[in-house]
DNA sequence: GAGGTCATTGTGAGCGCTAACAATTCCCAG
DNA sequence: CTGGGAATTGTTAGCGCTCACAATGACCTC
């Protein structure tokens, strides 16, 4: 607590009481090479003396760099966009660069125009927008900005550089294992329309269906909450009985409301119907059975996209600027086990 | 996509296109009264045409202020700590101020300290600190910073300003709840040692109880994680038959394995056996049963938070240094009704 | 020991902005 | 009209740092 007011001490402060010039600081601050080695010393003791800290501020209005990069989201609470958000800060530190975050209620042009005006107020050198809505990825291709961003979770069809989990294979690999258990059929709830992550897992799931020459049922649409999965789980134990004895449901969250709809109208997960879900939030594996779902590798996606962020400020020609696609991978539980245990994964 | 390299203009190119002094420029943007306001317009049009904007950090070199807030956190994937950081940068930048974030694995001295370090690089104005461990506590009181910090979940113990949900509060009301639903003890499956928040809210469950002259049975420990919840509700289910009836569980996580280790030793909620949790996550509605828990005003926390922390860096006396408290909320569901419904709650 | 090279250090000029003060203009009372 | 005060605008210094270049000194070669 010894934030006193008085003027904090400068660079020439600093060479001063060294007895060096300025410019030898800086030198020593910017591990140059040629600093005699004794020199170097008595800096380094005059800085640890008065406690100094470079100003960052005058360091970057010299440099032209501020090394600070700005991230916009929404529902940054959901598991899924706060896993990336870690992943993208801690990318970036390890880069040397520091994040601001602009967290938003809705993603539309007009609350993302504010963030970005928000974010280069603070001066960054580029942005990164989790951008999982259709309507945010045109937003962003419409809206002029004086720094390159990249999008995350846009899909394929974006006209901005993105990065991605490739939400047609984990889809494809939900479905492929439900058919491979024996499953004639698969049923589908989907996510929002104008979520693109909701449209490409719908899009694989149809694919799986049909190259095994399945005709899809007609998906049911939810909004990603629990409750939205309860009331198409009213709808699907309806079927059972009919056709009906596997659903891929779009995301973790949906497919707890829909075991819990099944439990109540007396249909058996996984003998009656067997339930994969999509993301792998910390508690599908506690979920009553323990969810199958498939798992998105946050931090590879992090990685990527600060990287490419970062070749696109350097002026690098990015390795791959189309799209980068990460590939997601299909963890197995007891709700498509038909007679496996619903107890004993992963404890112990 | 126009962030061409060229140099940006700056105030000077914009005067001269308006035909005044880079002052008057400066004015304008500073909302100063004294601008007539043909010149105001003409000034403006000129900003508009050239896509002037302002130079943060020659902006802050000259005014000595960043408008730039840090915020430190450890498992930023957590319910909790996300929604307290989305609270948090939302009132920030209403206040005009932009934020960085450090999210950490771990919050110990060393990482603490580097955050620390990384933040003031970046040349924040202050910190937020969410140090929900004792520890992490301790190391924010220990380490120099040449800002001011205001620290979140770290309770009454700490001898830096800090903003807290009374968790104390929170147990009482979810103890005081079984209580009154006629179980004669009330038990306890704790947070980890190191946590506050998980010490308070075994002091607020052991208080209530000796409010009615219950001596408290041992509480079992847990880590929050519903693997531990889990085990803990192994050992619980021995214990029906034999007085237990009712069960306050420091987290929601951990409730849900407790739910689970229950269901599987054929012992029923709530008939059987009562479980309340802690947090209110968007997924206990949705167990099974709903869970009965205790909501925290996140967004308090964090409107309190940053209002304290810019009281503290303009140098004004703030309103309560000592520690401020939010209420937290009990929401009732099903696992504490012995006879209600097993759904229906909140559904329409 | 003169000349040249390299390592090391210093000097001066900004980076783009705001604050303080000086200068100019405007307006109206006298 | 004309003086004086207020309104408006301009001028001059930095803010604390890095860059480009100049200067110094050490060391080596012939």
């Amino acid at each position: 607590m010894n934030h006193l007011q008085l003027r904090p001490p400068t660079m020439a402060d600093v060479a001063r009481l060294a007895g060096v010039s300025h410019q030898t600081v800086s030198r020593v601050l910017g591990d140059h090479p040629n600093v005699r080695e004794a020199t170097r010393a008595k800096v380094l003791h005059a800085i640890e003396e008065m406690g100094y800290r470079r100003n960052s501020s005058a360091r970057a209005l010299a440099t032209r760099r501020t090394r600070t990069l700005g991230v916009v989201s929404a529902n940054t609470t959901l598991y899924g966009p706060a896993s990336t958000l870690f992943a993208l800060e801690e990318a970036a530190r390890a880069e040397g660069y520091t994040v601001s975050t602009v967290s938003l209620r809705k993603l539309v042009v007009e609350t993302l125009s504010e963030a970005l005006d928000h974010l280069s107020e603070g001066g960054v050198e580029g942005v990164i927008a989790l951008a999982p809505q259709r309507s945010a990825a045109e937003a962003l291709a419409e809206l002029r900005h004086p720094f390159p961003v990249v999008a995350v979770g846009t899909g394929s069809g974006a006209e901005i550089p993105s990065v991605n989990v490739d939400q047609q294979l984990g889809a494809r690999l939900a479905t492929g294992h439900l058919l491979a258990a024996g499953h004639r059929t698969v049923w589908h709830l989907a996510g929002p329309e104008d979520w693109q992550e909701a449209v490409d897992r719908t899009v694989g799931w149809r694919s799986a269906l049909e190259a095994v020459g399945v005709e899809p049922p007609t998906p049911l649409r939810g909004d990603w909450s629990p409750l939205s999965g309860y009331r198409a789980g009213q709808e699907l134990a309806g079927w059972v009985g009919r056709g009906l004895t596997a659903v891929f449901v779009a995301n973790d969250q949906m497919a707890l409301g829909v075991l819990r709809a099944l439990r109540e109208a007396g249909v058996r997960t996984p003998q009656d119907v067997a339930v994969v879900g999509f993301d792998d939030i910390p508690e599908s594996e506690y979920f009553a059975p323990p969810l199958t779902t498939v798992r998105q590798d946050f931090a590879a996606v992090g990685q990527r996209s600060i990287s490419l962020l970062l070749d696109l400020i350097e002026g690098r020609s990015p390795s791959g600027t189309q799209g980068i696609f990460i590939e997601p991978q299909l963890v197995v539980r007891a709700s498509t086990f038909p007679h496996g245990p619903q107890s004993g994964d992963a404890l112990d």
